[in-house]
RNA sequence: GCGGCGUUGGUGAAGUGGUUAACACGCUGGUUUGUGGCACCAGUAUGCAUGAGUUCGAUCCUCAUACGCCGCCCCA
């Protein structure tokens, strides 16, 4: 049998309609903070990821999907969403756009060649924004909130933002070169993979599990005490905006994230998910103001985030939120012989294009497994079709609820089902998902809920 | 790239070096020649991930490969 490629993923079902949600609410969301969607290439000039991720990492030497197409082009699939972001703000020439900064969200497969394990996969779908040509740093307290608020929306309680500062270029060498003269007379506490980490990327050293509760990493400089004047200013300025748009967060001097191209602003955001393990990072992100002339263009400052979306519809399923996923259908047709079954294909037509849910049987059943197929669709409504009636001009609807069944004219059809079906809307149709317990619109927000704002 | 464990019908799964691979759900048909979901009856894997080997004989033992789960490395 051929197998799906390792560490792929089918997504159908009701996973698949979880997953058409969480992108709906994504885009309602990115849509309020005026975020326009971006489509760039699934691959790219393999050099776009050499050169904006940085080639000191095991990442770009050996974890991307490299190939070589037929006209001898070095290709490889995208890794991450932020290289070919910027790739497309430099060569469209965006940063000419009046209505800077630009604002964009992606949301995509990504291929990352690793061995496949708990919450990571070689394909992943992870939506993400950048915020291109601002410093501002309003602009990066807006990236966290909307990321905060996406998750919110999706009912997602116990959303913790970890945040720091990597400070600028000159912070973030003295700090690395703080870390290292630290470090380097201790270096037989460390466990070995730290030992490597130390000349290769000390940085890491912080994020370490076997060191955790190692006194040295606990007393180890902090990246806030290495800022410049100027960088922490900065930082300061970014976290009264977060306190000014009521997002919470947590300074934490260990976020310092994998790739070379940060400064200034990184974060991450974690969800306290039962089942999730410790590895409950939904996402995260930061600033990068040197990747666009990196790649060529124009020094441009610029912030994102990413996320991956197998992860939120995981949690969702986890914590078992409320979602308003449609699983069932208004209508399921029954007949028997042929010439019910041509009425069957007209009729099925007719009340689609009026705007109904309506199945009908394909594979022969008799009538006791229509009924069965009816239930397991979840028909709100069947009709058996039966020559005598449709000769009287007559139609034998019955709502599978109540099993009672009514004769009607065939003419009144639509106007009866449309009655019928819209008459208890009023219900508790919809759920409110601003993730606040306080809240108390009571699910009549209609899913537009901004209560969020009073907590 | 390294390591541990796993893979049996549509599904959940039991099982043993020896002839017919349990049980349950589901599905199909019948009892009921066009109004079901209950009940009863019947049918439903020449097949135990793939390939090779050991053996008189392999789903079971050995090895390899693929995929899965979980760690390590790395983490965008």
């Amino acid at each position: 049998m051929i197998q799906k490629p390792k560490g792929c993923n089918d997504i159908y079902g009701r996973e698949a309609k979880i997953w058409k949600y969480v992108e709906s609410v994504i885009d309602a969301t990115m849509e309020k903070y005026n975020y326009n969607y971006i489509r760039t290439p699934i691959f790219e000039s393999t050099e776009l990821f050499h050169r904006g991720i940085g080639e000191s990492t095991d990442i770009v030497t050996k974890e991307t999907y490299d190939f070589t197409d037929r006209g001898g082009r070095n290709m490889t699939l995208r890794p991450e969403g932020t290289a070919g972001v910027c790739r497309s703000y430099v060569e469209n020439k965006m940063y000419g756009d009046p209505t800077q900064p630009v604002k964009v969200y992606y949301n995509g497969t990504m291929y990352r060649y690793e061995r496949p394990q708990s919450g990571r996969d070689r394909e992943l779908t992870q939506f993400g924004m950048e915020v291109l040509g601002s410093d501002d740093p309003l602009s990066d307290a807006e990236v966290i909130s909307l990321a905060v608020n996406i998750y919110k929306m999706l009912g997602l309680k116990e959303i913790k933002v970890n945040i720091n500062s990597l400070g600028d270029k000159d912070s973030r060498d003295m700090y690395r070169k703080a870390l290292i003269d630290y470090f380097k007379p201790h270096i037989g506490e460390l466990c070995e993979d730290c030992q490597t980490r130390l000349e290769k990327n000390p940085l890491r050293i912080l994020d370490c599990k076997v060191d955790a509760d190692n006194e040295l990493l606990k007393n180890a400089p902090k990246t806030i005490d290495y800022l410049n004047d100027e960088s922490r200013e900065r930082f300061e300025a970014v976290k009264e905006y977060l306190d000014i748009m009521q997002v919470s967060y947590e300074v934490n001097p260990n976020i310092v994230r994998g790739l070379d191209y940060y400064n200034h602003t990184v974060f991450e955001i974690e969800a306290k998910v039962e089942g999730f393990g410790s590895n409950n990072v939904l996402g995260g992100g930061g600033r990068y103001n040197h990747l666009c002339s990196e790649i060529g263009g124009p020094e441009t400052p610029c912030i994102g985030f990413a996320s991956g979306i197998g992860r939120i519809v995981l949690a969702l399923e986890l914590e078992k939120i409320k979602m308003p996923i449609v699983e069932d259908i208004d209508l399921f047709l029954m007949y028997v012989n042929e010439e019910e079954k041509k009425y069957a294909a007209y009729l099925a037509q007719e009340l689609r294009m009026a705007g109904f849910i309506v199945d009908t049987e394909y594979t022969g059943r008799g009538l006791k497994g229509q009924f069965k197929q009816a239930d397991r669709l979840n028909a709100k409504y069947v009709v058996v079709l039966n020559s005598e009636d449709l000769n009287n001009n007559e139609i034998r609807i019955k709502n599978n609820k109540t099993k009672e069944e009514e004769i009607i004219s065939l003419d009144v059809l639509i106007y009866y089902l449309d009655e019928q079906l819209n008459a208890g809307v009023e219900d508790d149709y919809h759920e409110c998902h601003c993730g606040n317990d306080e809240c108390s619109c009571d699910g009549d927000c209609g899913g537009d809920c901004h209560c969020h704002h009073h907590e």
